[in-house]
DNA sequence: CGGTATCCAAAAGGATACTG
DNA sequence: CAGTATCCTTTTGGATACCG
């Protein structure tokens, strides 16, 4: 199985990606990737989840859910009950790709001293090209 | 090392996120997930990526490079030459980091099929509901 | 509580023209 | 060729109000 950017595969009318893609995105989306390692520790409720992420409105963590849900990444379990109470958890579709994306996230935190250091080096060597 | 969603930093303006946050999106961005795989194979001109990428302005493959270039993942080797040539490759921070996404992106492909039919079910469902 | 609907601001992104 | 600059459109995302 070959990873590439060039297995492209535009529908019809040109206006949307191959699934690939998309499937993609929907991992590496700002609150999918923040979703779905926070529900590898386990079920959470909603407002748990937006607690523990922070800055996420209602609004984009119900999209986020509803796209990892349909996905098959993501279970939802709504209690019949007043109030109402949904828990959300990780199939085990879910838990493999929280996997993938749980490992970018590890070695980013591990690595930020270098991607910070490696800044540093940029921005100095433009400052000193600018003042030429 | 614990990767959570709460390793949150906010600074002091409320205007940014922690560098962590910020890295993690910049190699999950739409095409900075793409440059990273493609580069994986060696080294490749501005018009080799754009090319291979398929369907990316070239405003966004210039930003997105300089990005990847400031977080010290790409290396940039600009020719001084009539017409000019540059050369990006992954640095061996960028050849770390695009192991990550890569295993992201195989996963996916490798599971594409399991995605596309539980949107079928997840679709199928919500028909039905409609309906009733 | 866990959403949905609506509106609006901000950011991403594309098209085009231009340059060394 | 490999950009930069500008303008414009599309998408994203937040705030608010409301509902079962």
């Amino acid at each position: 199985m070959s990873v590439s950017a060039s297995n492209v595969n535009w529908n019809t009318a040109g206006e949307a990606m191959c699934p690939y893609r998309l499937v993609l995105e929907h991992l590496t989306s700002r609150w999918g990737v923040l979703v779905l390692i926070e529900l590898r520790e386990g079920s959470k409720r909603f407002s748990e989840l937006r607690r523990a992420i922070g800055r996420v409105s209602e609004k984009m963590l119900t999209q986020t859910l509803q796209i990892l849900e349909r996905d098959g990444f993501v279970h939802r379990d709504a209690k019949p009950i007043i109030p109402p109470r949904v828990d959300y958890s990780l199939t085990e579709l879910g838990r493999e790709a929280a996997e993938q994306v749980a490992g970018l996230a590890k070695w980013t935190e591990h690595r930020i001293q270098n991607v910070i250091h490696a800044r540093e080096q940029y921005d100095k060597a433009r400052a000193e090209k600018a003042s030429s």
